[in-house]
DNA sequence: CTGAAAGCGCTTACAG
DNA sequence: CTGAAAGCGCTTACAG
C-alpha cells in the first residue's frame, strides 16, 4: 500500500524494459504470449493501476468526456446523467459535469471550462432554443430531431403521435395540450405529434404555462377546471412536471381522473408511477440515446487522431431518432361511459397495445 | 487556432526559460513584476491554456474530485450535483460523476473507479445504511449528523423539530409520519425531530412505505384516507416524494388539503412549489453543505502533500450541521375551524415566522 | 530575479 | 520479440 506501483516498478521487478511492460499491458505491441502473461501477473501482484495523467500526457487524450446540461436542476438530469455515465464508463471514459444553470451564456462557458479541463469531447443537452457552435472539439448534441446538428434524440414527434392516438382510442375528441415554452424544439415536436394525431379527428388547444406565469405569477392556477367544464376531456402535458401540476389542480377542483378527464405526461419521471392516479406517459430510451451519443463522440475523437479503424461511418437518420415507449397507467382512461376500446384494460394489468404502429408499448409496473 | 500553445512556445517567443514562464503563470516563484506582466500578456495573446495533464503528472494532483451518490436517479441528485459542481468549480476543481445505482457494492466500485481515474478526493452521499470505509484517499461524506464519520449534513433532526412545531402551531395533535426505510439515518433523524416536537403534545404514528410495498406492491395505496377519517389531521412525509404521493392519494379520496388535513414534505423538490396545493417543506442549504464538503476535502488533500498553510483546522460540530429552512406553502394550514395561530397567513404571501426558533423561515415563491 | 535540468508515468516510433 | 530513447507539458528544487 505504499505509493502506487508504476510501469517502471514492474519492469525492474522483472528485469525487462518499460516499453515491453507498456506493450504487454496495452496488448497492442507484440509481446510474447508468455512474457505478456508474466508481466500482467506481476502487475496485478503489485496492484498496478495505470496513471491516467501519464497516459493523457503522452497520448493527448484524457479519456474524459464532458456532460453539459442546460439546467442540471431539471428533473430529467438524473436519467441523463445515469445513462451517459454508464455508457461512457463502459467505453472507458469518465464523465465530468458542467452546469449552465439554465443560462445560455453560461452554457458556452461551461463547455469551455470542460474543454480546458481536458475533456476529449462534450455531450450537450442544450437549453431550449440554443444552438451549439463550433467549440473546436467533438460534440454530441442531444435535443430533438428537428434541431440542426442534432446527434441523437428520442423521437419526440412520434411520441406525441402515440400519445394522441392513445387518447383518440380512448374516445377523447377534445384535448388541451400543456407546454411551457414555444422555443423548445423538444416540446414543439411533441406537440406537433399530438396535433397530427388529432388532425381531422378531434380538436386540440394549446396552453403555454410560461405565458400564463408571466402574467399571473409562478405557480398560478392554469384554469384547467374551467376547460374541463367546457368539454375538454383530456390534458396532454409535454412533460410529467406539467402533468403533475394538471393532475393536482384538477383533483383539487374536484374533477376525477380518469373518471372525468384523462391526463398524460412525458418522460416517466421517478414519481410518475406512484402518484394517485399513476401517470400515463411516454418514456425515452435513455440508455440507447446515451450509447449512441457516446459512440458518436468517441468515433469523432478517434477520427481526429487517425486512430479510427475506418472512415467515420455515416449514421443513418433513423438511427438518430430513438422510439419512445408508451407507458399506460391509471391517469388515462376511456371517456365517461365509453367502453374501453380494443384490448385496452383500464388499469395496470399486463402489456397493452395502444396504437397501430408496430412499436412496442408496454404497461409497466414499477419495481422499486 | 493551430495546436494549443504551451509554456515552451511562450518561453521561445519571449526568449526566456520555461521555468520562468511557469513561475510567472502560477504567481508563486519570484518573477519581476514587469517580466511577469509581459509573460502573461504573451500567454493571453497566444491563447495559452495550461495542460492539466502536464500539471497533474508533475504535481500528482488531478484537480478533479469525484462525486458518488447512492442513486444518481434520486430526484435530489440535481440539487447535490449543482451545488457540488459549483463549489468545486469555484475552488478550481472539476467533478467526475460516479453512479452506484442504489447498489451498496457498486458504491464501492464507483468510488474506486473514480480514484483510479485520478480523482484527488471523493464526495459521497452514501446509500441508506452504508458506511464508507477507508478508501486510501480523502473523502467527504454527506449523510446525516448521526452517521459516524459524517463530514457535513443538513440538520435533519432540527428540520423535523421545526416541521413538528409548525404543525403543532396550526393546532394539529395527531400526525402520521410517512417514511420509506427504517435504515436511513436521514429519515430517522427527521422522524426523530418530528416526534420530539410532538412528545407530550400530540400523538404520532409511523408509516413505512417500504414495508407496505413489500406486501402490497409498488405504488400501492397507503391507506391515508382511512387515517384521515380516524382523526389524523396531518401527514408529515420525510420526503417531498412521499408527500406528493400522500397529497394525490388524499385528493383522489376526496379529502381536501389543507381544508381537511395538512401535508408536509422535506427537500423542496423542483415541483413542490407548483403543485396544487403547493407543498410546505423543509429545504437543505445545499450551497453551504457543498461548500463545506469541498473545503474539507481540499483541506485534506493539501494536508496530504504538506502544502497546507496550517495544520488542518478542527471543524466544530455545529459547523457540520447546517440548519434547514422551513418553506410554508398551501398544503399546511390550521386544523378545521381553528383560527390561524400567530402571524401565520394561510397562503403564499410574504415571509411568515412559524416557530419560536430564531431561525429564518420564509414563504417563498418560485421564480422560474 | 532568472535559467538549466531532472522528473512525473506513460506511449511510440525506431533499432536491434 | 524486446529495448533504448525521446517526448508529451508541466513543476520544482537548485544554481547562478
Amino acid at each position: 500500500m505504499a505509493s502506487r506501483a508504476n510501469l517502471s516498478d514492474i519492469a525492474k521487478a522483472l528485469g525487462v524494459s518499460v516499453a515491453t511492460v507498456s506493450n504487454a499491458m496495452s496488448g497492442k505491441g507484440r509481446v510474447s504470449q508468455e512474457l505478456g502473461r508474466t508481466i500482467r501477473e506481476k502487475a496485478k501482484e503489485l496492484g498496478y493501476v495505470p496513471s491516467l495523467a501519464g497516459r493523457a500526457l503522452s497520448t493527448g487524450r484524457s479519456h474524459v468526456l464532458g456532460l453539459v446540461l442546460a439546467d442540471i436542476a431539471h428533473p430529467l438530469f438524473p436519467q441523463f446523467a445515469q445513462a451517459i455515465e454508464h455508457a461512457a464508463s463502459e467505453a472507458g471514459y469518465g464523465v465530468l459535469i458542467g452546469d449552465s444553470r439554465g443560462d445560455v451564456e453560461a452554457q458556452t462557458r461551461a463547455i469551455n471550462r470542460l474543454i480546458e479541463r481536458g475533456a476529449d469531447g462534450i455531450v450537450v443537452v442544450p437549453r431550449h432554443g440554443t444552438r451549439i457552435g463550433d467549440i473546436g472539439r467533438p460534440v454530441a448534441v442531444i435535443d430533438s430531431a428537428s434541431t440542426p446538428g442534432n446527434t441523437v434524440a428520442a423521437d419526440h414527434w412520434n411520441g406525441g403521435l402515440e400519445i394522441g392516438r392513445h387518447l383518440l382510442e380512448l374516445g377523447h375528441r377534445s384535448v388541451a395540450i400543456i407546454g411551457l415554452h414555444s422555443d423548445s424544439n423538444v416540446q414543439n415536436d411533441r406537440i406537433g405529434g399530438i396535433r397530427e394525431a388529432f388532425a381531422g379527428r378531434g380538436e386540440t388547444r394549446l396552453i403555454w404555462i410560461g405565458e400564463m406565469e408571466r402574467s399571473h405569477g409562478s405557480g398560478c392556477p392554469l384554469g384547467l377546471v374551467r376547460l374541463a367544464e367546457e368539454g375538454v376531456t383530456a390534458f396532454a402535458a409535454v412533460s410529467d412536471l406539467h402533468a403533475l401540476r394538471a393532475i393536482t389542480e384538477l383533483q383539487q377542483g374536484g374533477i376525477s381522473i380518469p373518471g372525468d378527464v384523462s391526463v398524460t405526461g412525458f418522460d416517466d419521471l421517478i414519481w410518475a408511477g406512484v402518484i394517485a392516479p399513476s401517470l400515463t406517459t411516454m418514456r425515452m430510451d435513455m440508455e440507447r440515446i446515451a450509447e449512441i451519443a457516446i459512440a458518436d463522440l468517441i468515433s469523432q475523437i478517434e477520427q481526429e487522431d487517425g486512430r479510427a479503424t475506418s472512415p467515420r461511418p455515416p449514421v443513418s437518420p433513423d438511427q438518430r431518432s430513438i422510439p419512445m415507449e408508451l407507458i399506460i397507467r391509471q391517469s388515462s382512461g376511456p371517456v365517461l361511459g365509453l367502453p374501453a376500446a380494443g384490448a385496452m384494460t383500464p388499469v395496470l394489468a399486463g402489456p397493452a397495445s395502444s396504437s397501430t404502429e408496430p412499436r412496442r408499448s408496454t404497461t409497466r409496473e414499477g419495481s422499486d
